[in-house]
DNA sequence: GCCAACGTTGGC
DNA sequence: GCCAACGTTGGC
């Protein structure tokens, strides 16, 4: 099993919108950066383990964690010139964007910020604390994660 | 294949 | 709102 964090702006899909989603799943859609598609289309699975990151939103950090329950397939809203994630580029025979669907597991009881997460040697590694990173989809190592659920008193 | 210009992310 | 860092585009 693999651990992830995936990124989110709440104001657009916050960890709420996902506990109000049907059966507390949702797809992840909209990912377009080649690093992050990559690893939705070909390390993502089942079962998988993810931290939902609330980013550009105060405060921002960690919120809860989810599992993987359908691993990377065709990301159709790149088709669809309705949706906001809409990429004309992509092609039906070709497709160049994938998602997963995750299932909450856990609202965290409080957020865990940013500026906390910095404080932690054990957490000093992360992508996402290392300047200038910018990808939505990181993974994450059984430790960081082991080390998040603790600090939430799990 | 290089790289300047432009667009986006996301912390501050 | 600013801007550093990074990604993408497109001319050459």
């Amino acid at each position: 099993m693999n651990y992830w964090l995936f990124k989110s702006e709440p104001n657009i899909f916050s960890i709420e919108h996902l506990k109000n989603s049907k059966n507390s799943t949702a797809h992840w859609e909209g990912v377009r950066n080649y690093q992050a598609r990559n690893y939705l289309r070909d390390k993502v699975k089942q079962g998988d383990k993810v931290l939902f990151y609330h980013s550009n939103s105060d405060p921002k950090g960690i919120v809860g964690i989810c599992k993987v329950v359908k691993e990377g397939y065709i990301d159709h809203f790149a088709f669809d010139k309705k949706s906001p994630f809409f990429d004309p580029i992509s092609d039906v025979q070709n497709p160049r964007w994938y998602m997963v669907d995750i299932q909450l597991e856990k609202v965290f009881e409080k957020i865990i910020p940013l500026s906390e997460i910095k404080k932690y040697p054990e957490l000093q590694n992360m992508v996402l604390v290392r300047k200038g990173s910018r990808l939505s989809i990181q993974p994450v190592t059984k430790e960081e994660f082991e080390f998040i659920v603790k600090l939430n008193g799990n």
